[in-house]
DNA sequence: GAAGCGCAGTAACATAGGTTAGTTTACCTG
DNA sequence: CAGGTAAACTAACCTATGTTACTGCGCTTC
């Protein structure tokens, strides 16, 4: 079986914990919800696409995938990524169609949520329910950083800031240390994500080498001086609205 | 009194109306909320700080204003207007701190929501508490479609872009007619929204001038030919979730 | 109605990033 | 192990957009 699809038990906890303190019951309700069936599907497969009715709530449980959308003349941008422990649009029954698709980058293992699930947490158990909605609010908050970073940021800039982004998200839930993690994209979809030419994303990482401050060698990232990385990026984690412990966690790689 | 500030009585339940049938009684409830006491702000003036505990939602009335978030180095990124109808941040009672800044472009008059306004209507009108959800989804999807903008899209094509979506908007809570509206920004605003310089978006206005698709003159934009436009700008309206006859309107200015 | 100011418009020049195209490397497949 | 393919890398060249700097217009203020 691919590493991808390898199920981290309590990592949904362990992001969760950041935001709100969870009872006992609560991570027993987690821990049913995350032991559900679960699909998967292989790399570059759309999971979600655009025009089709929503279905359900997604919670990722291992691999990576990512949001994109589309325009007529194939132009492609990617929106978001979904890290294991993230959860696709909650709310989105109030929909009817998707604007968007959703894509597996590496072998993806996802559990489906129905409305009833947030109808009996809401009730049951609010806190856990309230932590659910502070990581929705984060994901909008990070999709208005994104925002930012393509509007603003130069190409380096953006770079690293992507990479300072994805090294705390993924750090939070337990899959970056030492300042390494595993980045399952090619740069073609680096170039989808940041707005810029394949080419120029390859030219930039080798700046960002240069200077060095990461490396990116066969999929696996190494950051070798986060401070100045973040520093370069103009990164300012408060976006990510960690408590104050994972706000220090993200200063120090 | 600032034209800005006049009251639009049922322009909420006028755009809440693209998106859920409501009951005489919803449409009351809403009255109810729209008549309270409203705070007023002038232009420039931030109506939320970065760094502020975000102390409730806001209804927005009249006037426009803009959410932005700004780097250590001064560049600025405008990354919402709000219009009169739009809430600011539904849900955000579960963050401790603002992430962004909201600044008032014209004269701006709003109305406070607590959590418990949204747990009554949640108990009491639950079919305006979806539709209230709805309209917050699509301000996700507009957020997503702005990163698509700054990413994908070339200076002729996010500028048009914006005016399409600008005037789609505006038509929905029925401040647009004829193809123009009021569009209260300056050129440097402009300029923030879409992640270009203000000189090149002098520049850009004019082509499409020249082009005779949109003349903006005097804070005042006039659409010439919005199915041209929309091709210019590539704009697939799906993204703001409008009703059958919505999008139709959408398609002809 | 003169002075001052913010905003829009333009021109001339500079540069970040895009494009095309070709090479290398690693990996997969038979 | 040969051949094929996707991904990364590089060089040379091109262009969209940024920068600087100046002009003029339409308000406001006194």
């Amino acid at each position: 079986m691919s590493k991808w699809l390898e199920r981290q038990p309590d990592l949904l906890a362990r992001k969760l914990e950041h935001f709100a303190r969870l009872s006992p019951e609560d991570i027993e309700a987690l821990d049913r919800i995350w032991r559900r069936k679960s699909v998967t599907a292989p790399p570059q497969d759309d999971i979600v696409r655009q025009g089709d009715p929503p279905g359900g709530v997604r919670l990722m449980q291992a691999g990576w995938a990512c949001r994109y959308r589309m325009l007529a003349d194939g132009r492609r941008q990617i929106l978001s990524f979904f890290l294991p422990g993230d959860l696709c649009d909650l709310n989105n029954f109030v929909l009817r169609r998707m604007d968007h698709s959703v894509m597996a980058l590496t072998p993806v293992r996802y559990t489906m949520l129905g409305a009833e699930d947030f109808d009996s947490l809401t009730t049951r158990r609010p806190r856990l329910m309230h932590a659910l909605w502070w990581d929705n609010l984060v994901a909008m908050a990070i999709q208005r950083e994104w925002t930012v970073n393509l509007g603003q940021r130069s190409a380096v800039e953006r770079l690293a800031h992507l990479l300072c982004e994805l090294y705390v998200r993924l750090h939070v839930i337990g899959l970056a240390n030492g300042g390494a993690f595993d980045l399952p994209i090619t740069q073609v979809e680096l170039a989808d994500t940041v707005g810029l030419s394949p080419v120029h994303v390859s030219r930039t990482l080798k700046d960002l080498r240069e200077r060095n401050l990461v490396q990116l060698h066969r999929g696996k990232l190494e950051i070798f001086d986060f401070q100045a990385l973040s520093s370069v990026a103009l990164f300012r984690p408060d976006y990510l609205h960690l408590a104050a412990e994972g706000a220090h966690l993200a200063a120090n790689a």
